[in-house]
DNA sequence: CTGAAAGCGCTTACAG
DNA sequence: CTGAAAGCGCTTACAG
């Protein structure tokens, strides 16, 4: 990287008189437009592009915002980020934008590359969001240089905002054994991320204590994916006794899923009942046909409760790792147990 | 804001041992403890927090990427979002991630409050996306001091990513008109933005020169969410004479007008035949029942087009504004135009 | 165990 | 018309 002394020299002039003419002031300071050529000559040849840094610290005029990282997985759902990135422009607008937020893409499993956590002079503090189990596994055993907020994850050692996945497999199968199903049949999105494995262990082992039974066969693999829930629907189709009660992790899958079941006039919910987990924006399943009945992430409050808790560390208010749990309601719709709708806490 | 001298002051020791200390080197360095507790006293009593410009100038060794501010309306669709990052976050990553992207959500109409325009030690670009018309008057008239892309926006003064908006308009109403219709709905998101209003101006002209009447209480405005299309389509259904073609002017609003029609046993495309236009996810709208018709505005490599040329702008290769235009290709599915696949350029 | 000083890359008031 | 020098807030090698 070239300075603004490398520009000097190769143009013949001093850094100061580089620094006008790159600011725009040559005519007020009367720069010979010949020492300007030689200058954006210079600056062209070296491929100079001005330090921000240096030129923030000596314009002090410019208020220093706090730069939060937000490492978020290249690979995670895009609809996702955007639910988040609500909640979190929400939170920056209620705190007055006191805040920098710089994006971080990463690859799952190799978050340790990642040298903002390594240094304490990239960012003030970081929120880490999609870890896989290899990189919390990274983060238990590692002393970052920063603060950092986990976002859906949870551990001692960090602050962190999460939900409580496995509760929301246990209500998913309870709602089924109320509804009387013997036989349960999941839609499993295929992930790096503890949180999804966590919900299907609560589900199946729920359903396994209130005597639904899920055989192999019934346990379809997907992409996390609206394309991925129609694929798992064509092999839903295909079963020979398809259980009348569906758990989709995702509710991209659900919704895959709807598209075929209304095609092959298979009915939600007189054919079968489909629970599913809200986790991209509350409209698409709202007002799917029919609509359906999900466990809601809120996304957007646990990104707010992100900002804030970045916002209180960096205030020194944080004695300790706090970690803040959401609840995750059941949103009944018409998919599932809508004649629990009153009675469903 | 106080700095390691204030708190070097205030706990009575050099400025030099607090850097020590708040880096963690203390027992390395075997700094007392009462020292150390003295400085942490005073680093919380002053709410210090160090400045990262300076941490980052004085030590090297951290790349020093540019940093690209992106100027994204607050109350834009989150989905839109969503979809712009996808493709931001591919060409960082296809460009090794040689940027610092910074979000910065301002409020549609107040741009011009936005200082890292103004000023050139904030940010060395930005990407400025969902201006207002008003917002455009702004950048029309300002000089700003960074090098600007617009997104889905066209200035003769700035580089700029855009689509032609009067074109998807042109294109749904000629094939209405292919299909035979001699009348027909539209509903619109209201929108501060111009280029939505650019698109009715297409459509409606369009469908004037084709013979394609609409009526003025065809014309349903609502929001330019799921839940908006609902509303419309309520309204649309108490028509007298409901024409049997319909444009969206946003996929959102053609998905909830989707929803009402499904629950009343109104068929599309039997009954009436949409076309939207593609902003959101691409795969809203390919599986839902059935499958819409769409114009496609291609957000995601419209981003990954700002970056390159935010690239090219600090490589000092770009001379003079340019923009690069993205064709919109209309995506013929089962609510409109089947019988022309083929055919439909 | 701690301090004084140099220097990162810039900009700007001042001098000539 | 242009240059030399100070200084923004830090960190670190060095001195004691």
């Amino acid at each position: 990287m070239s300075t603004i002394k490398d520009v000097a020299n190769l143009a013949g002039v001093s850094a100061g008189t580089v620094s006008i003419i790159l600011n725009g002031k040559a005519a007020e300071r009367k720069i010979s437009s010949k020492t300007q050529e030689r200058v954006l000559d210079a600056v062209k040849e070296l491929n100079y592009h001005p330090n921000i840094s240096a030129r923030k610290l000596r314009s002090q005029y410019v208020s220093n915002n706090p730069t939060i990282a937000l490492y978020w997985a290249s690979d995670a759902r895009v609809n996702l980020m955007a639910r988040f990135l609500k909640g979190l422009l929400n939170a920056t607008i209620q705190l007055k934008s006191n805040f920098d937020i710089i994006i971080c893409p990463y690859k799952n499993d190799f978050l340790y590359l990642e040298n903002g956590l390594k240094q304490r002079n990239i960012y003030n503090a970081a929120i880490i969001a999609n870890t896989s189990i290899s990189d919390m596994k990274y983060l238990e055993n590692t002393v970052p240089k920063i603060p950092v907020v986990l976002f859906n994850r949870f551990s001692d050692k960090y602050c962190a905002v999460h939900v409580d996945n496995y509760k929301m497999g246990v209500e998913s199968a309870l709602l089924f054994s109320k509804m009387g199903h013997k036989n349960a049949a999941i839609m499993l999105a295929k992930s790096v991320y503890l949180a999804m494995d966590v919900r299907n262990k609560g589900f199946m082992e729920t359903c396994k204590k209130s005597g639904i039974q899920i055989l192999p066969e019934n346990i379809i693999i997907s992409d996390n994916t609206i394309k991925g829930g129609v694929e798992a629907a064509g092999k839903f189709i295909k079963l020979d006794n398809p259980p009348r009660a569906l758990f989709c992790n995702s509710d991209n899958i659900a919704l895959g899923a709807l598209h075929v079941f209304n095609k092959k006039g298979i009915k939600v919910p007189e054919d079968v009942e489909i629970i599913a987990v809200g986790m991209s924006s509350a409209e698409n399943t709202e007002f799917s046909n029919p609509p359906l009945t999900v466990i809601n992430i809120p996304m957007e409050e646990m990104a707010t409760s992100c900002i804030k808790i970045i916002s209180d560390i960096i205030d020194h208010d944080v004695e300790k790792p706090t970690s803040v749990l959401f609840d995750t309601p059941m949103i009944i719709r018409d998919s599932c147990g809508n004649k629990y709708k009153a009675t469903w806490k």
